[in-house]
DNA sequence: TCGTGTGAACGATTTCACAGCC
DNA sequence: GGCTGTGAAATCGTTCACACGA
């Protein structure tokens, strides 16, 4: 940059890539564990090791928030932490609405994701008379008739049947639900200004499907012939690929 | 392309971008909508309203493959389904291994994404004697210590504490895994060859927080504070964001 | 000397725009 | 006339390489 009262403290109004945003909560993860085992000081060099990515993209990532780093010695990881916490609005309560009582939800429910950096689970819906009324993760499953008037929560978690998610992206959209995580396997309308993400689990078999498909050209079809597997290319095993919500 | 017989029925063994790739099952998923209600052709324009990408974008992931359509008219559905299909292995047989029996893993023992396309539940693995032996979806759960000499799962499923994942992928990689699907929230090491997709709840959820944080540059924490929401930017709700596995 | 911050090169992906075929 | 297939342009993201500060 150029002309910037780089003092290091302030969060930057700039424009931050996706990209960046994504890899955000792994720099975050990995300065926890370090903070945990004493660390004070981190290298982009090191913290790029440990995420399996260039050293260069890490300074680069932070460099989009400011000057946190000290030249000749790296990062204050604490100090580090605590702006990328800020930045992820991880001081915030961010109260969610788990709608879909099925395995999924019931698993998510009770997932320690969703019960950390600020998320909470504030509601769980279904439709099913037989689940409605029960009890999931502490907390009484209601009907998603109840979702109109009722919280107004941050972020809506869908695990329904395909068929049904769209009805339920417009039930969380009327009750006033900023961001949407689909799990189900449909693209979703929804106004401007809503974020959808999605999580495909489907689609994310599928890719490495097709990968292994194309590495051994034909046959072998499954389990027989062992034999070293050849470490053939296509994706080395350290670059930790996102996998896009198998959306 | 240039000189290439382009009879329309060979795959092609030009490289396949991952974004390309990612967004095959989706196509194959829509387009089986459409044959379901009939349709025998389809446009670009069509797949890509469904899909909520651009149409250039379908036909040059088409033209990867080689020339499926027909100018003036589109492609024969049936026909690009199952050119589709076999560039993803769907006609293969994928056994998969889950490891982790919590609520995650069992919900994904018996979900529908793991069981089609080609894709099998194989294997389902744990440590904790009080898992082992027990039931899930219909199949015994074993000892991760009989993965070793067992099968040798295509695909194997980490859905165990992140402390253990480095250890379980070790296992996988030893039985002749050749793709890990991670859930755990930890960056894993493994040789060369071995493909690794991540699938990470809490950095879905952290990716919609800082996008939300951003929004209200400021202030109204939570739920109080009624009114219409502004369509504010930052994602057009219409763009389907591929979630990477939260990893 | 060491490691950050960053312009500039590079690479990947998306989008445009249009020629060519049905 | 409509729609595919695809060069070329635009955009986005990554990596290099190195000047600068501690």
């Amino acid at each position: 940059m150029t002309a910037r009262p780089t003092n290091g403290r302030e969060t930057h109004p700039r424009r931050i890539p996706e990209a960046t945003v994504v890899r955000l909560p792994l720099y975050q993860r990995i300065l926890a564990e370090m903070l945990c085992a004493g660390a004070t000081t981190v290298s982009s060099e090191e913290l790029a090791a440990r995420a399996r990515v260039n050293a260069a993209k890490v300074r680069k990532d932070f460099s989009l928030f400011g000057s946190f780093g000290t030249r000749g010695t790296g990062y204050d990881a604490a100090f580090l932490a605590a702006q990328i916490d800020r930045a992820l609005g991880s001081d915030r309560d961010w109260p969610i609405a788990i709608v879909g009582m099925g395995n999924l939800g019931r698993a998510l429910a009770n997932s320690d994701g969703f019960s950390s950096h600020g998320f909470r689970v504030a509601g769980l819906y279904d439709v099913d008379p037989a689940i409605v009324g029960t009890s999931v993760a502490g907390m009484a499953v209601r009907h998603l008739d109840e979702l109109d008037a009722g919280e107004r929560p941050a972020i809506g978690v869908i695990t329904v049947p395909g068929g049904a998610a769209q009805t339920v992206a417009d039930v969380l959209v009327s009750a006033g639900t900023a961001s949407i995580l689909n799990f189900a396997p449909r693209v979703l309308s929804v106004p401007a200004g809503i974020l959808v993400r999605y999580v495909d689990l489907s689609i994310e078999l599928q890719v490495m499907s097709f990968f292994m498909a194309r590495r051994e050209p034909d046959l072998p079809p499954v389990g027989v012939e062992p034999g070293l597997r050849p470490a053939t290319r296509l994706r080395r095993g350290d670059e930790p690929t996102r996998a896009t919500p198998t959306g």
